[in-house]
DNA sequence: CGCCCTGTTGAAACAGATCAACGGAGGTGG
DNA sequence: CCACCTCCGTTGATCTGTTTCAACAGGGCG
């Protein structure tokens, strides 16, 4: 996943602390880097007026829930999934702090997926419309915007490229991978983190068996690449995992 | 894939006809039924003034080309392809007439995939920076170029979903359907037409084998659910398709 | 304490991959 | 125009990774 990531991820600008305004919302961090007036940034302040508490397993939006709001999260973990005609569902992401929910349903003025906490959180509404009028006065916040849902296209097709090419041990190598880079880029540790979603989840979100997971977990710390107590996961050797998911 | 899509697709527009006008390309088609003056039109006009031709197996851009351009499909087909560490490449989806290529690179302002013509095709280069500023001066333009980048979204996550959660006969069932929706969107028959693309390349974008897909063509055939010879298909029966694919 | 939920591990079953052989279509050159 | 070649597609036999089924362990919570 953002394993060979050549490019700027417009993320790690969106999760820079500002310590000194009482920014209402990471949307604001977003665009402090990007040269805005003090203007342009108390009107984004306005459009950005709720937050938004989120309990553990609290759904944010559901599927087919008419668009109104964009969501930035604030603090916590949320899954994205999407249920089929005979009651299955598949996740189809994992978003942490500085993430933007919602954007798949601009396109059809609805949301297309369930977006649940996988514990507390708390997020800013953005609504869409007002968002939409402000971008269309600071061409600098547009095109970080766009390059949002770029990024997010981008994600997804490298998503799909592991889902489709790779074995078992690869993808969740990759998935391993990819939460250790999303962690080093909101400033915390690259090696030690808490999973904060289930085997099963993992293993939905993979294409794979909750079994195969557990497996794959225990074989990994067999060998010494990772330490595993429960959900807490250490990462003992990021090179040797980056090898087994590029390697045949 | 575009089965249940309960809500409008930003595409069918995209490829109305504009017979009165010398319309340099399908992105003022895109534009028209939006209600936009003639002075907005003439200005989308100015923008995208290449049409550009890119003979079978040519490539549009390659991974890691700087970012210039956006590119609308006129005539052809398309695949974009990403290649990994080890040379193994995975096809991330085919594009037909209509279809918006290259948002994927806005985010790191250089391409994220390989983009590869499957016929002799044509397509109108779109300078990205022109189509942002001329975006902030019409709210409507803004506002469907967001719909479309965030139908791209909703469009991968489909595809995740059916990577990681279907059966091979399911997959390419639903394969067969999602070109059967998107040629009939087209105003082309959605039960006949022709595979622009190998079977090779077929189970790549699967994740499947070109065998796997060669015998469920033949078992298909023998079913009675299509005919096919070569890469000419019939889909004998949409709603058996339909059900295979939702069915467990 | 006992229950339920999550996670672990083993053994068997299966879907799809791999290996291999062959047929046919389309293009090229003699 | 035919012979040849190559690429693409088909089909069969075998092999393997992952799922499925099943049993059990541990932790959290009422």
């Amino acid at each position: 996943m953002g394993n060979t990531t050549p490019f700027t991820s417009p993320l790690p600008a969106f999760v820079a602390k500002v310590s000194s305004h009482c920014g209402t919302c990471n949307l604001r961090d977003l665009c402090l880097p990007i040269g805005l007036t003090d203007a342009e940034l108390d009107k984004l302040d306005q459009i950005v007026k709720h937050r938004k508490r989120i309990p553990r397993d609290g759904a944010l939006y559901r599927m087919n829930d008419p668009f109104v709001n964009l969501y930035a999260i604030r603090v916590g973990h949320f899954k994205t999934f999407q249920v089929n005609a005979n009651g299955a569902h598949h996740i189809s992401g994992f978003q942490m702090t500085g993430q933007l929910l919602g954007m798949e349903a601009i396109s059809a003025y609805r949301h297309q997926c369930n977006a649940v906490a996988l514990e507390d959180s708390e997020v800013c509404e953005v609504p869409f419309t007002d968002l939409e009028r402000l971008l269309k006065d600071v061409p600098v916040m547009l095109h970080q915007f766009h390059r949002m849902m770029s990024h997010e296209i981008a994600q997804d097709r490298h998503a799909m490229l592991q889902l489709g090419n790779l074995r078992a041990e690869q993808r969740f190598a990759a998935f391993l991978l990819n939460l250790s880079v999303r962690y080093k880029n909101r400033g915390y540790s690259a090696t030690n983190f808490q999973l904060r979603m289930s085997r099963e989840e993992i293993a939905n979100f993979l294409g794979l068996t909750n079994e195969t997971i557990s497996r794959l977990l225990s074989q990994f710390k067999k060998i010494g690449w990772i330490k595993v107590n429960n959900r807490e996961i250490e990462l003992l050797n990021l090179l040797t995992l980056q090898t087994l998911v590029e390697g045949k």
